[in-house]
DNA sequence: GCTTTAAATGTTATATTATAACATTACATT
DNA sequence: AATGTAATGTTATAATATAACATTTAAAGC
């Protein structure tokens, strides 16, 4: 019984990354029909710029690509996005970096422990329920009451731990 | 067995802060001491400031307390110190609140699983080696190596659980 | 269809967090 | 004392994020 899911894993080679982002507008538009939240236009773009790679996107990345789009851009705009976005689950921020990456099963309630390559920005994320579990334990102990969990795993992907060779 | 270690736990009833400081002080001394590294008047300064409490503290706050003592503090004399601190493992940076907290078994090498509670700001740190395993599992099978996680749980602690009621 | 209301976005300004670059001082070693 | 390195001082600016208020857009009831 393995207890780990990946939700994202690391791409793959021949990785065709427009699967991605469809897949994931498709699960958004579907997400936010079913909790009768507005995906706008412009929630959309951002959401679409996140799912640009699998690399966490910084906010200022997104405003400058806006901008191009649509010079009335400001700050508030592509953080109030984000903060949708957010608060749907259709993105993650990641704490250690300031920057954000699309989550490929929003509908999907779960926990995220995010792996992270220093060396190509790559981003995978994992849900392993026993981690989970370990820590519900560990907190109910001390009387602590989880609300949420911030895993930010750094360190080498196995491509690039080839490449370093 | 009991695989999870209590670093730093919630402060007790009648906890008597003074002898947090000084042992925290006394371990960095000793720690700096045999590994050849200089804690001088302002890191020790710095380490102090991120003591008074369990709370994580931000560098501009500590920033403002270096100002009262000497005008020409500015933000370089904070974020050095701080990033001294934190290569010897002196203090904690919890990224999701860009905020630091004092370590108090520097030179034990460990991993960190931090408990925020979110109404009194007061953090515990725990040291779970099951949870670093399963990480450490989860990350070979995908052929990741694992540099430094980021652990930060929020929720309740239970003097604040309590409060609520 | 029109009105009302609430939500979303636009706009300007500013707060917060962090680093770059170069000058000076203090310290350890010779 | 002379030298080299580490630490700190100093000025400026970059990067990240929010506050506050104005305007526009969309949804819901009439």
């Amino acid at each position: 019984m393995d207890n780990n899911r990946v939700l994202m894993p690391f791409k793959e080679n021949g990785h065709q990354h427009q699967h991605c982002l469809n897949a994931a507008l498709l699960a958004a538009e579907k997400t936010c029909l079913e909790r009768g939240v507005r995906l706008t236009n412009l929630r959309r773009r951002v959401l679409e710029l996140v799912w640009r790679s699998h690399e966490p996107v910084k906010a200022y990345d997104i405003l400058d690509k806006l901008r191009d789009e649509h010079a009335g851009s400001a700050p508030p705009t592509v953080y109030r996005a984000l903060d949708f976005l957010q608060a749907e689950g259709l993105v993650h921020k990641i704490e250690s970096l300031n920057a954000y990456v699309g989550c490929a099963e929003p509908d999907h309630r779960h926990h995220s422990q995010f792996l992270i390559c220093h060396d190509c920005g790559a981003v995978a994320e994992l849900d392993n329920v026993n981690v989970r579990r370990m820590l519900a334990e560990n907190a109910k102990q001390l009387g602590f009451r989880i609300d949420y969990e911030t895993i930010e795993i750094k360190g080498t992907c196995s491509a690039c731990a080839i490449d370093d060779q």
